[in-house]
DNA sequence: GAAGAATTGCAACTGTGTCACAACTGCAAC
DNA sequence: GTTGCAGTTGTGACACAGTTGCAATTCTTC
């Protein structure tokens, strides 16, 4: 996922409010930092991250669901028992999204090219299965741990 | 997953102990439970299924893991932050194994066929992509939850 | 049957995620 | 600029899945 430039306070202000999200200190602090991430991050991550400004662990969380729950965000789960975040991309907001590859070796998540997963209808599979598929998500060796 | 004869009791003894592990009552009794079970079981289930019989919760969670570390058994999370055990099908020991569908709303898991997700090769793609895949999930609405 | 190693039961612990509630604050209306 | 108040925050407590240490027990081998 690319982000083409650095948002600035106002931009940032702007989105919140624009979702309904009243545009606080914490919540820009959250907000920043998931324009900042090129891979999905934790709950526990960035509240670590944000500890030394003062923001409170609940806090944190609470930001990400809230951001989650407006649809700026998109929580998702790559199997090691945690909730990652990352911005949700404006051009796959309406579709399925893209897939996630997740490292069993180092918790690495990387986001996938879109259509590189296909769902084939197939005798034995449940009906209509790729219309009801939301999420994607692939495990296994990134390139690094192989 | 078919299960297609319902294992003697020396026969989950002789499995367990081809796997080097030693053939005791609660371990027993969880291969059985992985046995009958039509589709992945968390810790917790099993742990509570096995309860009335004595075992304890340690124990039953210490023995999945064993079956699994000794490859009888396959662990996944389906995204709900449990652990899923399964056994270890013979035919899909060395491949990617069947996929899995996580329903968002009911939480239930099932059992995809073999074959019914594709991973294509494409231009964007990480090299070797469908060789480094171990497990395959897809989350969305079942049937029953549409 | 005895010895030794693997396994068990118990209880305490870790870490992620949630919640209730009182105090605070952004922001829209005046 | 001030005010009212719904939305938000910090705090502390909690639920839950999963893990660990250790003494007691049990399986396996000889």
């Amino acid at each position: 996922m690319v982000r083409l430039s650095r948002p600035t306070l106002d931009d940032l202000k702007t989105q919140l409010r624009a979702s309904n999200l009243r545009a606080t200190a914490p919540r820009i602090a959250v907000l920043r930092c998931l324009h900042e991430a090129t891979t999905p991050v934790s709950h526990a991550e960035l509240a670590e991250k944000l500890a030394p400004d003062g923001w409170d662990r609940a806090t944190v969380y609470r930001n990400l669901t809230d951001l989650t729950d407006s649809g700026m965000a998109r929580r998702s789960d790559h199997g090691d028992h945690v909730w990652r975040f990352e911005l949700q991309n404006e051009a796959e907001a309406h579709s399925d999204g893209h897939p996630h590859f997740v490292c069993d070796e180092c918790g690495d998540v990387s986001c996938l090219p879109e259509g590189s997963v296909e769902i084939r209808s197939q005798k034995g599979a449940p009906a209509r299965l790729k219309e009801r598929v939301a999420t994607i998500q692939l495990k296994g060796r990134c390139e690094r741990c192989v």
